[in-house]
RNA sequence: GCCCCCGUAGCUCAGGGGAUAGAGCAACGGUUUCCUAAACCGUGAGCCGCAGGUUCGAAUCCUGCCGGGGGCACCA
């Protein structure tokens, strides 16, 4: 890897290859962990001495007396068991800084999924109750990694999916139609305290008729408000109940019928996906008629296919991993296509507080709800927190832990430089600095060891964004802000923006332009806001 | 029984086949006439769950085992 900000290593190392009578081959790329080894090292001496038949080192030694330096390195040398080892020039990290402030918002956007439509489903809780910590991981989650597939320059679609028909709909109407009349709801009904709320929002508002509709409606309201609190927005509503009134449910098992794929037992309609991958056949209609869950399921895709997307992301929490294999032999019995379909798991969140598990039940009402949790921590270090880690670790949310706004909280180091930098920008304005533009800033002063520092994790930006969007790992941004954030923080500590020293302040500025920029960019894609005070 | 995730410092977790495995918190010590000390600097702390395998090289890939969490439907 190289990104496109940094001096062409690659050519520069095949053509020493070549012109040092050894093999060709494309060299892999690494950032060394310690910086003595330089800003990038490739490994293809190492990989090279078993065909060529000589000890790695020396092969190395050959690359690099073979080499010309392209421009913007300052050095090579071979290190270790083999490496060869390259130093930036000063003008690349001046190259740096402007490229940063150059792309702007744009700063770290790829267009390597350019063309491609993206169709990311998430949250998708049903409309009987308030969303929960989980819910909000995952719509955290999966606004992330929209944002990320933007960045690689693709159009995305972020979409909910909900179930407005069937057995839980009825339950959950009936809830409320009981709390209405003063009454209990049924056993196996819905139980929380937002049961009777709700039945009095709507007593209030004088609904009479249709007490399903309207209970269900504003519950999916309630979601929408908790969600936007919380900074994420979809542009696509999906209920199930409009592929029962299409006729699209009878049209998918039709359309994969045709394909071949159906077969009728026992008195129901059977999908054959053990023989695409999954574990076991699934049912579509039931023997008493009705069809399943799944089988809307199976329309959806269908449905999202003919819309037009070239990729359908599901964003799904970990008690869906079982759907994995049903879904891509639906994409491949549906002629969608497996590889267009991607599955994202999460694990759950476990809240606490103070260290003793919150219980959440929404039989027993006894539910920390999305919003209480907003209310409490604030939207920015419940994003935050629930973002810092990969998709794949169960997080303990502890309430108590995350609401204690000092430092023992990652999101407000990361925030304390943007506020930092603010602070910076208003003292530039008030003692009259005139930064000029960036590219007649002397950027050749930036020569102090944190102010370099600062550089090389701004330029490491581009790689981030792409390594966090290909692995869907938007974890990967939240740690990379730590980075940055530290980066900053030692470079505000060791040196002064504003001094005395006009041209010093002027190259110092556009420092901390690029650095403002790139912590934007990434708070931005976290969906964490980058205050001005703290 | 089968499937998925996890196991790395006292705690919570990063770690894209590479060089001396990192950060935050917790503990201890230091830094402010100067753009916000929510910061910075320093000290201690590790059979990377165990055992094999692949590789020039494994915390990372493969297999098995142990421990923790979750899932298996003609429910939705």
């Amino acid at each position: 890897m190289s990104p496109e900000s940094s001096p062409d290593l690659a050519t520069a190392v095949r053509t020493a290859l070549a012109s040092a009578g050894l093999p060709d081959r494309d060299p892999a790329f690494e950032r060394p962990r310690q910086r003595e080894h330089g800003d990038w090292s490739t490994n293809v001496a190492m990989t090279l001495a078993k065909s060529v038949g000589k000890p790695p080192r020396q092969i190395a030694d050959e690359v690099v007396a073979a080499m010309a330096l392209p421009a913007g390195v300052a050095g090579v040398e071979v290190a270790g068991p083999g490496f060869i080892n390259f130093r930036l020039a000063q003008d690349a990290f001046a190259g740096i800084v402007r490229a940063a402030v150059a792309a702007g918002q744009a700063w770290g956007r790829t267009d390597h999924g350019a063309g491609r439509r993206v169709n990311v489903e998430f949250v998708s809780a049903n409309p009987t109750g308030p969303i929960h910590v989980g819910h909000g991981r995952q719509a955290a989650l999966g606004d992330a990694i929209a944002g990320l597939l933007e960045a690689t320059g693709a159009a995305v679609t972020r979409e909910y999916y909900f179930n407005d028909a069937g057995v839980q709909m009825r339950k959950f109407g009936q809830s409320v139609t009981a709390a209405m009349a003063g009454e209990d709801p049924p056993e196996d009904g819905y139980h929380g305290a937002y049961i009777t709320e709700l039945a009095d929002d709507l007593r209030r508002a004088g609904v009479e008729d249709n007490l399903q509709e309207a209970a269900y409606q504003r519950m999916l309201e309630r979601i929408t408000a908790t969600l936007e609190r919380f900074g994420v927005r979809f542009d696509v509503f999906f209920g199930e109940r409009a592929l029962h009134r299409s006729g699209a449910l009878e049209e998918a098992v039709e359309h994969l019928r045709a394909a071949g794929h159906v077969y009728e037992s026992e008195g129901a309609v059977w999908l054959a996906t053990a023989a695409l991958g999954d574990d076991k056949d699934r049912v579509l209609v039931k023997a008493d008629g009705e069809p399943t869950y799944f089988a809307a399921d199976c329309a959806y895709m269908i449905d999202k296919a003919a819309r037009g997307f070239s990729d359908l992301v599901y964003v799904l929490g970990s008690d869906h991993h079982g759907y994995i294999g049903r879904m891509l032999a639906v994409a491949e019995a549906s002629g969608v296509g497996r590889e267009h379909v991607e599955i994202i798991i999460h694990q759950f969140v476990n809240l606490f507080r103070d260290q003793e598990a919150v219980r959440m039940s929404k039989r027993t009402g006894e539910i920390v709800t999305f919003d209480e949790l907003i209310d409490e921590v604030g939207a920015d270090a419940a994003r935050y927190t629930l973002l810092r880690f990969s998709p794949d670790t169960t997080i303990d949310f502890d309430i108590a832990e995350v609401v204690r706004a000092d430092k023992d909280n990652p999101v407000y180091y990361v925030q304390y430089s943007s506020a930092r930098i603010a602070g910076i920008m208003r003292t530039a304005t008030e003692r009259g600095v005139e930064p000029g533009t960036v590219d007649e800033a002397p950027l050749h002063l930036l020569e102090h060891e944190a102010e370099r520092e600062l550089v090389r994790r701004i330029g490491r930006w581009p790689e981030v964004v792409t390594l966090a969007a290909d692995e869907r790992a938007p974890h990967r941004v939240a740690r990379y802000a730590e980075d940055l954030a530290e980066g900053f923080h030692k470079f505000y500590t060791d040196c002064q923006v504003v001094s005395d020293d006009a041209e010093l302040t002027r190259a110092r500025y556009w420092l901390v332009v690029a650095a403002r920029q790139t912590l934007a960019n990434a708070l931005g894609l976290l969906g964490v806001s980058a205050p001005e005070r703290m």
